[in-house]
DNA sequence: CGCCGTCTGGATAGAACGTTCTACAGTAAG
DNA sequence: CTTACTGTAGAACGTTCTATCCAGACGGCG
């Protein structure tokens, strides 16, 4: 039904781009207006709220599309190791594709605000804890142990975060590949003993 | 000798904490002035280069200033696995008694100027590589293979990093104290074949 | 046709930004 | 006393920021 794209989501996705690459404070509105290929006036037609609404908006937004598409390699084969495999080689390839520029859509942004804006602390908080929630269930399946399976989860998730900024960082994939060996370490320790 | 802070040490001191808690586009050089005691001219009577020669004076000194901390936590007794844990607790205490304010001096500022400014970008680089070997030698002393020493080395960074993020924005230790589990794990198992 | 809510285009405001510039206080050397 | 140097103090510049405001274009509908 809907033929192109309209204002609405064209300043959602430039500001995604924008927020993810450079930062909550970093991107101006002007910039946005201008990639989104709108005007200033839509900006706060849309978003009445300004920069503020408009960053909830995408945290909120981009944070569970982001996850869906890990959980989608997660589960690409019934074996979990070799999921594993897949999405953080997945996460290397799309870094080193781009650049090493688009890697966690809130990372950024969430540590910016963590010490001076609450709302967006907030958002960016309830958006990990989503996470981690997912996360653990997805362990669950093969760790019986629910706080075997929550610390594996935040285990998964710390380690993709701190790959995402040491590589984006060095512009290497190594930390990324190093992160993939030892979450696949963790989780073999695991199952182990089952 | 020197009997009160001089005004370059105020100023960089002053930058130093308004960059960690807030990054780097986000703090202003007139706010960092206040802080400091110090005026507009001073700034720039001893950083000519302005706001990034301060932020990049900031990163290379910060950086192998806060591994020092964290290498001490860490030779604090002989037994590896009981320093991880040392160390990891003493994260979460800090973190926790600054209002979550005080983690990584560099880590915001890396991901916002990862794609927008080579030259911080490049001292980041520096920073996180340093940290890297200088754990690696630690790992070294009791793990023989030094693939499997830079990969726990690795390991050991993005799970500190991941769970300053995780922990910034819940306001909650967990994710810190998750990560320290995982290290050990990880330790543990490196260790067990030898 | 005229009407009306939705959306666009852009001017404008007022504050804050980084940077540059000049004036000046204090001190040590000649 | 003069000269030179280091550091302080802050005004001023041009730019950019977020936000507000309004005139007008567009499309469906009576």
């Amino acid at each position: 039904m809907v033929t192109q794209p309209d204002t609405r989501t064209k300043i959602r996705d430039a500001a995604a781009v924008l927020f993810r690459r450079h930062g909550y404070p970093a991107t101006g509105l002007k910039r946005i207006a201008a990639e989104a290929g709108a005007t200033f006036g839509s900006i706060y037609h849309f978003f009445p709220g300004g920069k503020q609404q408009l960053a909830e908006d995408i945290i909120r937004g981009s944070g569970p599309e982001y996850m869906r598409t890990v959980l989608a390699l997660l589960d690409s084969t019934p074996d979990p190791l070799q999921s594993l495999d897949i999405a953080f080689r997945a996460a290397a390839d799309n870094l080193a594709a781009t650049g090493y520029a688009d890697a966690c859509p809130i990372a950024t942004m969430a540590l910016e605000v963590a010490s001076s804006n609450e709302v967006l602390r907030l958002a960016t908080a309830q958006v990990f804890a989503e996470w981690v929630d997912e996360a653990t269930t997805w362990f669950g399946r093969w760790v019986p142990d629910r706080e075997a399976a929550r610390t594996l989860a935040h285990a998964l998730i710390m380690l993709l975060e701190g790959a995402f900024l040491l590589s984006r960082a060095a512009r290497d994939r190594e930390p990324m590949e190093a992160a993939g060996r030892s979450i696949r370490e963790l989780t073999r320790a695991a199952l182990g003993p089952a």
